[in-house]
DNA sequence: CAGGCTGTGTCGAGTCCTCGACAAACTTTG
DNA sequence: CAAAGTTTGTCGAGGACTCGACACAGCCTG
């Protein structure tokens, strides 16, 4: 499986009609987000959206006693927050910065107005949400099912997908929070993946060496979901496309 | 935690304004279905959308190499294929009955022409997607994170939630898929749980004694999911709610 | 450059669950 | 009623991961 080209843009955003987003291009604010800054908690309302044009957003459901283990993964594939758009809403989960992210943002009052007239935008908002669902859906069976080390292959690619160059800035703590596994099992499973040439790592720090390795020793979650997102969202410069239409 | 009323209605039909059910509900069929029978498979295009009043069908996510394991779970509060309303959509999934399941079918074409007019049905439509992705994003976690007795107590009371009685009639082998584990492991959790009175089970069924016990047993999961449905989706008899009235 | 902090390496005991195999009990069918 | 099929019980070896503890290495700060 290919990598996508790098993008500079998102590709909701690129897929709705020149006018319509020429309308609320105002209305929106381009922001730089550093890693492990929190956008929302539970409970809390979502005032924002964010369209991210690099960089990854990891929504965490938490736990009563404190564990968080990532439930969904937003980069310039998507937005967060975009089911505000048709009414208010409540994050169900704490929305993190994972990597640094450049994101365009816009209140939900003000993208409330265009969800109103433009049917694109709904039917994207419509999509994006079944897409995260699929995502969510396998994440589910890949939990109960598939090995750490697949996990942690998957995750790696997932993340790699939304990002530029081939590093990513994380610790082995952090991605142990992210698969709700330990940190001593993350040291064993980056370890064994070092040896087999797929990554490097050091301090603070995952380079992706061989993505081929990483996809042969990732389970096939990654491809079912990346082809569910291509199936259901615009690529860059695509038109949306009845779902009836791509049918085998 | 209190069970709920035992429903003979589906809670998203009772909540659309009368005018607008009495037009369509000459397109509805009622339809009784056994367990077992298959509604879906993954890649189907969606036909019809059901409305249970009573039972439970069971959303499987699927694996190459053949594993089951449920993504989701549809009983009276919800409805199988909504997505499917606003635009053609195909399964993620597998769709089957879990639990024998009387429901109101209708066909997507004529439950379109609804969504078209009725923003009740659309709202509607929406908060019915972010509960059931709330379940799955809560379900991630949980199986990464619980054991397997916290979870098969989960199961059980969110499938007694959602029926009449209290005779769940299902096999070991079953339920292992559900959960996604081994049979072997499920005949020793059941046994460990009917020595705690909480349930007593013979071939092929399950009864509850005990939903206390159960929800000891169980992870606050089963909570969170059913508060979540709760809040953004109406009880019988009670109107829709903005989400920013219900704010604590 | 010393000290403190954060991240990584390692170890070992222990637990939960897998996986295969087979026996025993129940149910259905001819 | 006997035979066949299905469901449950049991066992044991083995693997994957947990959990706590501690040493060590890299990095930042004063």
């Amino acid at each position: 499986m290919q990598r996508p080209i790098p993008h500079l843009q998102n590709r909701l955003l690129a897929a709705l009609p020149p006018d319509e987003l020429a309308r609320v291009t105002p209305q929106f604010t381009k922001v730089d987000m550093d890693r492990g800054r929190t956008l929302c908690e539970p409970g809390d309302p979502i005032e924002h959206v964010y369209f991210p044009v690099t960089g990854v957003i990891s929504i965490m459901t938490l736990m009563e006693n404190g564990a968080a283990i990532e439930s969904a993964m937003i980069g310039p594939e998507g937005a967060f927050g975009l089911p505000a758009a048709s009414a208010p809403r409540i994050s169900q989960g704490r929305a993190v910065i994972q990597s640094p992210t450049r994101a365009w943002r816009i209140g939900v009052g003000p993208l409330h107005d265009l969800w109103l007239e433009s049917s694109t935008l709904r039917e994207l908002a419509d999509r994006h949400g079944e897409a995260l669902y699929a995502h969510a859906a396998q994440s589910v069976a890949c939990n109960a099912l598939h090995s750490v080390e697949a996990r942690f292959c998957r995750w790696i690619l997932s993340c790699h997908d939304r990002i530029q160059g081939d590093t990513l800035a994380l610790t082995q703590e952090f991605l142990a929070d992210m698969l709700g596994v330990q940190r001593t099992t993350v040291t064993a499973v980056a370890r064994s993946l070092q040896d087999k040439g797929a990554i490097r790592y050091r301090r603070g720090q995952v380079d992706i060496i061989d993505r081929n390795v990483l996809e042969a020793c990732a389970c096939e979650c990654y491809g079912v979901v990346r082809r569910t997102y291509d199936r259901l969202l615009p690529s860059l410069s695509e038109p949306v496309r009845s779902e009836t239409e791509v049918q085998p």
